[in-house]
DNA sequence: CGGCATCCTGGAGGATACTG
DNA sequence: CAGTATCCTCCAGGATGCCG
C-alpha cells in the first residue's frame, strides 16, 4: 500500500498514529510494558512493581492496552480469582522503538543537563 | 561510564530520563520538532503549520525544547521583532528514535485497530 | 484477589486582552 | 511580530469504600 501521510501530519491532533502514541507511550504504559517484556504478571505484582501506580490508574493503562493488543489477559479461575497479564506478539514489537527511545535519552541525558545549566544561568 | 538502571528504573515516575521523555514527546513538541527539522520557522509559521495549537501552550513548548537544547532561538533586531527558531544538532539525533515510533505505528496500526474491533465487540 | 463506583481536587491548558 | 498576563474551565487521576 502507499503511505501518503507525512510524519507532520501523521502527528496532528486526533490522528490515529499520534492516539495510538498517547495510549503507548503514557508514563504507566511504558512501565507496565517493561515489566510484562520480562515476566507476565497478575495485577498485585505490578502494583508493586510500579509503587506510584494507583489501581484505577493501572485497570485503565491494562484496559487500554489489551484493548489495543498490546496485552492479554487471562483469568485464572481459583478462589480467589488470579488474572495473569502478558505481553503479546504486538506488543513485543514495541519494545525495539522504545527501547531506542531510552538509548537516546541514555546517549544525551549529559548534554541536556548541561543545556539546562547553560539556560538557567541565563 | 557504567549504565547500571535497569530500563524499567529509567521510566520510574521522577527518574531523569522519563522526565526528558516527557518533555520531547509531547503533543506539540513532537510537532514543532517535525516541522523544524525540515526548515528553521518564526513563531507564527510555527502556529500556522500546527492549527490547534494556541500561543501559550507553544511559547511553553519552545520554551521547554529551547531549555533542553534541543531547539535553537535567535532574536533579529528588525521592527518589529522576528524570532528564528531552528532544530540543534542535538535536536536532531532525537529524529532517528521518533521517525522509528512513528514508522512502528505505520506497520501496526492496522492490526491494532484489528484488535479494538475485537475487544469492543465483546 | 482484582477490580468498579463515587466523590473530589489540582493543575494543564484554552480564551481573551494587552504590550515592547 | 512575538509574546505576556489574567482568568477560568475541565477532566485526569487520587482517595475511599464496596463487591464477586
Amino acid at each position: 500500500m502507499t503511505e501518503t501521510a507525512t510524519p507532520a501530519e501523521r502527528l496532528a491532533v486526533g490522528a490515529p498514529h499520534r492516539e495510538l502514541l498517547e495510549q503507548v507511550l503514557d508514563t504507566w504504559s511504558m512501565q507496565v510494558l517493561e515489566h510484562l517484556c520480562e515476566a507476565p504478571a497478575r495485577f498485585n505484582d505490578l502494583r508493586r512493581a510500579i509503587p506510584a501506580v494507583t489501581a484505577k490508574s493501572l485497570t485503565a493503562t491494562l484496559r487500554r492496552l489489551e484493548r489495543n493488543g498490546i496485552v492479554g489477559r487471562s483469568v485464572i479461575s481459583t478462589r480467589p480469582v488470579a488474572v495473569e497479564y502478558a505481553i503479546t506478539p504486538l506488543g513485543k514489537t514495541l519494545r525495539e522503538p522504545v527501547d531506542a527511545l531510552l538509548a537516546w535519552t541514555s546517549a544525551h541525558l549529559a548534554e541536556v543537563e548541561a543545556a539546562r545549566d547553560r539556560f538557567d544561568d541565563a
